[in-house]
DNA sequence: CTGACTGCAAACCCTTTGCAGACCG
DNA sequence: CGGTCTGCAAAGGGTTTGCAGTCAG
């Protein structure tokens, strides 16, 4: 699933001139990172981005990925998805959205909410400081990891899956 | 800010039960770091725990920290904050609640909305796979960086803050 | 007593940074 | 052409794991 082709244009479009107005250079490698940040619901991480890019440009670097991912999150192009820090994965949809998030393999996609939107945030949030945003972030496994779990039942059967079995059932992110 | 005692006996009774029924042991170093994340509204991350139990175990190592807290989650007596995965924050509070976090410094603090327990998760939620959570996450910069950006500001003077400066704005996590 | 648990140290991996050459504007 | 940007390599730092001794039940 990808977004259609006149949101990225228009996305690119507005990378284009926020680039010229901070006076950064639209270099060949940015503009790939980004318009596969623009193209994605898959709030891609760096090394997805990079796992990618490296399809059209197979010198880009990681380090190249990191930098713009960063860059274009200071300039207001991109957003992070989580709570900040590490790891962090990416969103160009910069409308008012919010999140599903997969626990087993950490897909995330988005969905809308006008009920919530319209929401008033508690007043005692206000004690805590500013509020810049407000999102929903619901949590679940998703079809293709439920449809594994079945599977995975039937083979390890009968025994109780108690405790301690944590770091397998987490897939880990691999470079290839 | 920390939780009643009152209440963290109750949380310590459950902890108990639970490590009977799952025949797991109960060691000091155990119930020590459950019993910091019993106590704190503060959702440390592993090395925040590992620093304060430090304190009344100085032989902990951060190694039975983590090992601790992933248990702690496998058996349901502790949830994770954020998406998943890496640099992941604890919370021993399994009541219906929300986020406010703090962009700057990763302070993180619950908050409740009738509001919004009310309401009905849309739809098309559903079609991604199942829902287990759902809960507000707001994000803003909480009073304390607020004090300190003006200081810095202050400092800093004319300087016009157009990307780049990243890495350097958010302070990291230092193990002491 | 004995198997589960701990601490240690080393391995892992993701992310960041310094630097010299490449390239955009 | 000059300053920015890239790729490389190495450092940095959080998290995990193998192992032998220790301890809860």
């Amino acid at each position: 699933m990808r977004v259609e082709q006149a949101e990225i244009a228009r996305r690119v479009e507005k990378l284009k001139a926020a680039s010229r107005a901070a006076g950064v250079k639209l270099t060949h490698q940015r503009l790939e990172i980004f318009r596969e940040v623009a193209s994605s619901v898959e709030h891609p991480d760096a090394d997805a981005v990079f796992r990618e890019v490296r399809g059209r440009i197979p010198t880009v670097s990681i380090d190249t990925v990191y930098r713009t991912l960063w860059m274009l999150n200071d300039l207001g192009l991109v957003a992070t998805l989580g709570p900040r820090r590490e790891s962090v994965r990416f969103d160009a949809n910069l409308a008012r959205h919010h999140h599903y998030i997969c626990t087993r393999c950490g897909l995330a996609r988005d969905f809308e909410s006008a009920a919530f939107d319209a929401l008033r945030i508690p007043d005692a949030v206000k004690d805590y400081g500013s509020v810049d945003s407000a999102h929903i972030e619901v949590r679940g496994v998703c079809d293709s990891c439920a449809r594994k779990q079945c599977e995975k039942q039937a083979e390890t059967d009968s025994k109780p899956p108690r405790g301690k079995q944590r770091s397998k059932s987490w897939p880990k992110r691999k470079r290839s």
